[in-house]
DNA sequence: ATATATATGCTAAATTTTTAGCATGCTAAA
DNA sequence: TTTAGCATGCTAAAAATTTAGCATATATAT
């Protein structure tokens, strides 16, 4: 049961959905695919994801709620160390840099202050 | 000409050597691809990328040089705010908590210092 | 109880992606 | 200069993805 772990476009975009809410359902998904297609074809893409291993469902009421079988930390951590080395070279000071900017505009005092902590502790317990 | 942002899997996975190289022959594309198919294939991947307009190629001796369209920054800004969306609910402390995690093997007192300066920094300046 | 709306299961076709192959040109070395 | 080695341009087939449609079940409201 080996997976190739590269996706097609179509079900890149549906587990980038399911991922940000968690679950969902086919209309949720429906509802948030750009250009979207039917929702049987939704559906048959959310079955595909399923026997690759990517997704599993679960009964709700009449209707199927789907989630990702890897656990969101997994997802992140995953995602986050892809995105480091292809865009920032594996530096961290970097991705910070980007990161500070990309967010300046929505942190408060209170926020900078918790980041400054975090980095605090993690100097701490990091050596 | 505007294209649609979603690539296809090789294109995706071509889009991501390329920007992890700054830039690209044929043959180093190649070499990085996993299940890498035929060279041809790869030139016509590419010939379908620059069409896209993704890709731009410059001749170098012999051989083509290819390098995105989109400027380094802000590929790192689209790829990184689409990460923080999905994975982190656009939660700018998680993602600091996450790139601590998987950096902190890696991290000397050193850049700690310069991590808090940065947002030291950024704290300053953002307000 | 019946009609309506919304689900899923399954199948097959349309479209896109992915691939390889052949012809040709340019560079470099014998 | 002739030849071997790579390079590209182009074309078309193979494979995978993406899509829609029909049959059927189940809940909901009239």
């Amino acid at each position: 049961m080996k997976g190739p772990k590269a996706l097609s476009r179509r079900e890149r975009q549906i587990m980038d959905i399911i991922y940000q809410l968690k679950d969902a359902t086919v209309a949720q998904v429906l509802a948030r695919l750009p250009n979207p297609p039917s929702y049987s074809a939704v559906r048959a893409l959310l079955r595909v994801l399923e026997n690759k291993g990517h997704l599993a469902h679960k009964q709700d009421g009449p209707r199927y709620v789907f989630s990702p079988t890897l656990s969101r930390e997994r997802a992140r951590q995953n995602a986050l160390k892809h995105l480091v080395k292809t865009f920032f070279d594996d530096s961290t000071e970097e991705v910070m840099a980007a990161l500070l900017d990309i967010s300046e505009d929505n942190l408060s005092e209170e926020d900078y202050q918790r980041l400054l902590e975090m980095i605090g502790n993690a100097k701490k317990e990091g050596r």
